[in-house]
RNA sequence: GUCCCCAUCGUCUAGUCUGGCCAAGGACACCGCCCUUUCACGGCGGCGACCGGGGUUCAAAUCCCCGUGGGGACGCCA
């Protein structure tokens, strides 16, 4: 057995959210950092909002990102039979109790609790029904918590947390249709897989203390507990629906790249000397706990944008034309990874956050694009015809078309007019690319090669003449 | 309401554990300049923070207390 053994356990109610991914790297990397084992889990016991959809997404999610795990998927649904034996062991050792209420009294306890200013808790008053009081009615099991003392919570990151248990409550192990809860099946596996490092969010600091309580009713050795702090909407609170993008996948399917979103997730919450680039494999090794900050930090599209540039900007060109075949087709371009596009791909490089702008930006890689009204009528003037077509010409009679030799034929144009170079450059621009924005001239020609440079140049002299 | 957590530039963070090296460093964004055939990239510079108040100490961003602010949890959700 591993000195540590992690995981991930998502409930399967949508798709992979940016917080859920961040968790799935923190324990991922530090047991890979300590030579353990990273395990997937599948909190599938709400059958009313699970969905197979779901489970589906939130692998995609993971393994788009890189982020592997050594077992499973487990699903829960597959070990109801191990749920049911430990709480009917708890019932048999008087550790838990049959309770008769109705969610609808409850649900009218605690608004009243709530009223009066009280923590809205369970009263317990099933604790003392009769023997066959519950028989053939329907009910739930509780735990029979504790109701002096306190829990104190080891936490790896905050220290330690001291509750006092008659503030927590009697919390329900098996709902009224026999299916087990959260927090219950939460100890149940987390002490029969061997997780011997429970690291998960903040939200669930306050769940610590009863499931503590929980492994020691059943006689489960203790983990090692460690929440991370949140992350947060740019609005500050939790990331929502509605304000901000939360979907690993969306990113995905807008253009940024795996290992700039894990560079950039790490960095949330995790820090190393003024450091900001990190490859995964530096990570695998340098990954810790102690590095761990404590307060929330908000998700910043902005810098996400930035380190996803950093990694365009860095990354193997051939690789990238790969990855930007979709996001052409998108756009109705039908593209093929090949050397050319690679060629493409590194004249953008510097100028695209993602992939989806490359796409864009490139699309007159791939056909003509003539200008709007207003930048024809200012840069491709009647006395650019000539001068487009000299350029042409030039250009057909050179004995190599590389930059280097395109490079004298536009500064020898506007030498010859007395002009500087940019006067004759953007009309050549427009020409070639229908805007006046673009990688530099010589290296738009090249990818788009002698004929189509020659035609496209002659086609926006001949429109300025006909037109 | 009760309980719990947290608190350095607008944002992510270094520094806090082990007080002095911090008139607080880096990054994103923003502004200016340079480079330049456009746009970018890059380079240089600027703006910009220790939440407040008490204490401890020769010395506090760092330790303690109290406020305040933010967040989380209080479910037959996870």
């Amino acid at each position: 057995m591993p000195d540590v053994v992690t995981r991930f356990a998502p409930s399967p109610t949508g798709y992979l959210h940016i917080g859920g991914a961040r968790t799935a790297l923190f324990n991922w990397l530090f047991a890979r950092r300590n030579g353990g084992k990273f395990l997937l889990r599948i909190e599938d016991t709400d059958q009313e909002r699970s969905t197979p959809g779901a489970v589906k997404a939130i692998l995609e999610g993971l393994t788009w990102l890189g982020i592997t795990w050594d077992e499973g998927p487990y699903f829960q649904m597959e070990r109801m039979a191990l749920y049911r034996k430990e709480a009917e062991r708890l019932l048999a050792e008087g550790r838990a109790y049959r309770c008769v209420c109705t969610p609808e009294e409850l649900d009218a306890r605690r608004e009243a609790a709530r009223a009066r200013g009280e923590k809205p808790h369970y009263d317990r008053r099933c604790r003392n029904l009769p023997p066959g009081e519950a028989e053939g009615k329907p009910s739930v099991v509780r735990f029979l918590a504790p109701l002096s003392g306190r829990t104190v919570v080891r936490d790896l990151l905050r220290g330690n947390v001291a509750y006092e248990n008659e503030q927590l409550d009697d919390l329900v192990l098996l709902r009224t249709d026999g299916s087990p809860t959260y927090n219950f099946v939460v100890v149940v596996d987390d002490a029969t897989m061997g997780i011997t490092h429970v690291l998960r969010g903040d939200d669930h600091l306050n769940n610590t203390p009863r499931q503590i309580l929980l492994y020691e009713a059943l006689g489960y050795p203790l983990p090692r507990f460690g929440h991370f702090p949140l992350i947060h909407g740019m609005e500050g609170g939790k990331l929502s629906k509605r304000q901000d993008d939360v979907s690993v996948t969306a990113y995905r399917d807008r253009g940024f790249l795996p290992e700039a979103m894990i560079n950039y997730l790490v960095r949330l919450g995790w820090g190393h000397g003024d450091q900001e680039i990190f490859s995964v494999e530096e990570l695998q090794k340098i990954f810790s706990l102690e590095s761990v900050g404590k307060s929330p930090s908000r998700f910043d599209p902005e810098k996400l944008l930035h380190v996803n540039a950093h990694y365009i900007k860095t990354g193997e060109p051939d690789r990238l034309a790969v990855l930007l075949v979709p996001f052409l087709r998108r756009r109705g371009i039908e593209a093929e990874p090949s050397a050319w596009l690679a060629k493409a791909v590194r004249t953008f490089q510097e100028r695209s956050r993602t992939l989806e702008e490359m796409a864009e930006a490139s699309e007159y890689y791939f056909r003509r694009k003539d200008p709007d009204p207003k930048t024809a009528e200012k840069f491709l003037t009647p006395e650019m015809a000539p001068l487009l077509e000299e350029i042409a010409r030039e250009l057909a009679d050179l004995p190599d078309f590389t930059p280097v030799a395109m490079e004298p034929v536009l500064l020898r144009a506007a030498e010859n007019r007395g002009v500087k170079l940019g006067k004759v450059a953007q009309p050549v621009r427009v020409a070639l690319t229908g805007g006046t924005v673009s990688p530099g001239l010589f290296e738009v020609m090249d990818v788009l090669g002698r004929d189509e440079v020659i035609r496209r140049l002659l086609h926006a002299s001949g429109t300025i003449r006909g037109g």
